[in-house]
DNA sequence: ATTCTAGGGAGGGATA
DNA sequence: GTATCCCTCCCTAGAA
């Protein structure tokens, strides 16, 4: 459950999202941590869509926002590196500059 | 064979 | 107007 919207101040990002989601413990169902000083999570098997969902909602979609559409967005992030694949079953990786810088 | 996960093309609204 | 950013939607392929 973010806390600000989009409508006043900056526009939050979907790392930003991912990373306030990863830092609240009520959200350990949808998305944790895997090696938190490395900065590698991962998404629940089970609860990956309906985190989707609250991202979509968020940002005010019309559609519903799914784990596969939501996936294509961290895709692109790895052509700037801000997250990357890991060889792992819905986990990814934070760049620690990004992580830094969250 | 069916379901789930990963990858990429196309396009759109917002912004510089 | 033009270019770029940051996703969103959809389709295909490969893994389980």
């Amino acid at each position: 459950m973010p806390s600000s919207f989009p409508m006043t101040g900056k526009k939050i990002r979907l790392f930003q999202f991912l990373f306030e989601m990863l830092e609240d413990p009520r959200m350990a169902s949808f998305i944790s941590w895997v090696k938190p000083s490395a900065g590698i999570f991962q998404f629940s098997a089970q609860n990956k869509d309906e985190l989707a969902r609250i991202w979509g909602q968020f940002k005010g979609n019309k559609k519903v926002m799914t784990y596969q559409k939501l996936s294509r967005a961290l895709r692109t992030y790895s052509r700037t590196g801000e997250i990357t694949k890991v060889k792992r079953k819905l986990t990814y990786q934070f760049s620690l500059v990004v992580l830094r810088s969250l």
